[in-house]
DNA sequence: GTCACATATTGACAGATGTCGATACATCTG
DNA sequence: CAGATGTATCGACATCTGTCAATATGTGAC
């Protein structure tokens, strides 16, 4: 569970018409990865980065919370497809994956504009 | 806490600056009302339907869940800002809340375009 | 190979969460 | 008023979740 291939995320409209149990369930999925506070201030602190990664070593301590349980958060969003990961030596270094948030966004979007999921990609 | 006032809906900006404690948690407190697959098929049921609101009376028996359950849900939408609840007679009314998708929307934005917030609440 | 160090995994635990049956509350009807 | 009915609350329970200390794994340096 911990090293999910990132898989291809889903983005089922959420208003427009009812979602089913299944697309409820992988839609609260990624909700629910992003859904914490540790979590968000780990996207938002890589985003935010000068050249948009970070090194895993650097994220405990402005945290305020032990290697394993940070660690145990980054996993958490490498499997929802948020972040990427990269093993560069003895470091690991995370991005936010472009196309994560901008799924949530689009399942969240105002039912008529689909489509403008692949401006977001291709941005 | 079932009944809180409809509270103005917060829109910490997730993308290019650090979230702080305090918005971070807000934040995940809208995302963990919306990370439930019950709490979505609510949502979406909700904004599907024809008039933009449903009797709570026909909201049990589609998702399969106990009547008491369906109410717990309900008030932490209400709760978390994302629906309305109306009372008529002894029925109660829902409707999605139009800025509060929104706000979570905003939040999740690719960093740059802050202001398109209020267009929303204006329309 | 051996050591140092960055990260992941394990085990354990407290607290939060989803669920339901039973029950209380509120509102309409007669 | 009493009865019926829609909704909320309560109590209990199993499961999930965030957390850390301890330990394991992996990687570069010597």
């Amino acid at each position: 569970m911990t090293s999910d291939p990132p898989t291809t995320l889903c983005c089922p409209p959420l208003l427009g018409a009812p979602l089913d149990e299944h697309d409820a369930v992988e839609l609260a999925g990624v909700l629910k990865a992003l859904a914490d506070p540790v979590r968000l201030r780990l996207v938002s602190m890589i985003a935010a980065a000068p050249a948009g990664e970070v090194c895993a070593c650097d994220l405990a301590t402005p945290l305020g919370r032990s290697q394993p349980t940070v660690s145990h958060h980054l996993s958490q969003l490498v499997a929802a497809g948020i972040l990427d990961r990269e093993q560069r030596g003895r470091w690991a270094w995370f991005r936010v994956r472009p196309d994560g948030i901008a799924a949530v966004r689009a399942a969240l979007a105002p039912a008529c504009d689909s489509g403008f999921v692949e401006s977001m990609l291709t941005e």
